[in-house]
DNA sequence: CGGTGTCTTGAATACCATCAAGTCTTGTGG
DNA sequence: CCACAAGACTTGATGGTATTCAAGACACCG
């Protein structure tokens, strides 16, 4: 993103234990913390294993958290019992940008797989953002990924079918796992921990629709899914059921 | 939002033509340029009419708008011919907080009413808002709020049935009107330009379907709807519908 | 080994879209 | 000022997409 991250070799052993395994550093604002000739800041490595929740939408954060390893999830309870997932939160995420200046969440987290994140005291992550100009631009390109995907899922949501709309959310993770370098060997397979329900509720569907859906792309020859991995066989085709070029 | 906006009454002159009618000033972060002792920022007032765009989605913004009068949509246009709105912009509202940043927006603008804006430089506006802590700040609510009024969408169109987006839609927007002063006599009285592919086209619906739904809402006397008036009769079973409270 | 969670498949149903036709309003040019 | 066209609204009939309901297979875990 700037000089000062690609200057720095990922194999460069990092100020805090786990750093130097953590994809984190690549892609998110770790590195400047890390990285920077200034104090360390005040943060806790918490982990928290697979379906538990992270934190509630009724909470009140002390500390901004940002995911180191693992895969999570935002989202939405609703009355009747069902939920809307928000996003997916994937090693380097900021949860939300919105928490680095209101405690309140408005939405709940929820760990996929084990995840551990850190959690990093608000107003002295703050005060270092904003001390170096490029941690800022950094933070203003975060927010405007964070809007821009936003609107994405409102489009499909407000506009696309069904099948479009899991075709581009498989995309769209891949996309996301590769620039992590959390692809196998740049290759489209990809470690893919979502339960059909996940993507149920990620997309506006049911789990029964979903599971449709997806043996439809199976059987065509598209993807394989099985065993919590998932290779994208024929990128073309499935760009096309996403109505993608 | 803060002592300084809640100190000057909305009958103070202001710094500009038109500003001392101008909705805007009382929740945007005009008051803060116009009001200043600062001297003012390069900028100018641009007229629309009804139905014309104020930009496409393919242009470069030298200038970060702000809407002073009329109603606007900011949307993205499918290629099969829809088109999905992503918000609906009222006299105050950045178009979007990102084009502080990035002079590519993510969506076309399109009038509703005739508009007015004001067109600030890129470069001034940012200097501007960031030399003042409490315009920072300001930002950041707008753009939290921003983010938050996007989630709100996805989950109504990823989770809700159509009688309840459009209930929603219809709270929503009296709500953001009465906190303008846009609202007669703070009644439930308001006016509503919008047409019903606006509104099918925000909440994810065919035309013909909002109005059967609209027809329901007339029928049940829960709303009035003519002459480009909306008043709400029973807020009571409005939110009912809404699944609110 | 029972229990729980996940995946799969088929059948019936509901919700919303599409199609079509007609009325009414708005705007425009002769 | 009127005639006409275009846009907006309304309503009913029909159809398709996705949901709901149901039942069974399979894996994993305590």
């Amino acid at each position: 993103m700037t000089a000062a991250v690609a200057a720095r070799p990922r194999s460069t052993p990092a100020q805090y234990p786990g750093c130097a395994e953590c994809l984190t550093r690549v892609f998110s604002i770790c590195d400047f913390i890390g990285g920077s000739p200034l104090a360390p800041l005040a943060q806790e490595v918490r982990t928290v294993t697979a379906r538990r929740t992270l934190f509630r939408e009724r909470d009140v954060l002390d500390s901004v958290p940002i995911i180191c390893s693992g895969w999570a999830l935002s989202a939405v309870m609703l009355s009747d019992g069902s939920r809307q997932i928000l996003s997916f939160l994937l090693p380097g995420d900021f949860v939300s940008a919105a928490l680095l200046f209101d405690p309140k969440p408005k939405c709940s987290v929820e760990a996929i797989t084990n995840v551990t994140y850190r959690a990093f005291n608000r107003a002295e992550l703050k005060d270092r953002i904003f001390g170096k100009p490029e941690m800022a631009e950094m933070l203003v390109n975060v927010w405007i990924e964070e809007k821009r995907r936003a609107d994405e899922l409102i489009i499909d949501l407000g506009r696309r079918p069904a099948a479009e709309r899991v075709a581009r959310l498989i995309l769209r993770l891949v996309e996301r796992l590769q620039k992590r370098g959390m692809a196998a060997g740049g290759s489209f397979e990809v470690e893919f921990p979502l339960r059909q329900h996940h993507i149920a509720d990620a997309v506006g569907l049911t789990p029964v629709h979903v599971n449709k859906l997806l043996t439809d792309l199976r059987r065509g020859g598209i993807i394989r899914l099985s065993e919590r991995s998932l290779a994208v066989l024929d990128p073309v085709r499935l760009r096309a059921v996403a109505s993608l070029r």
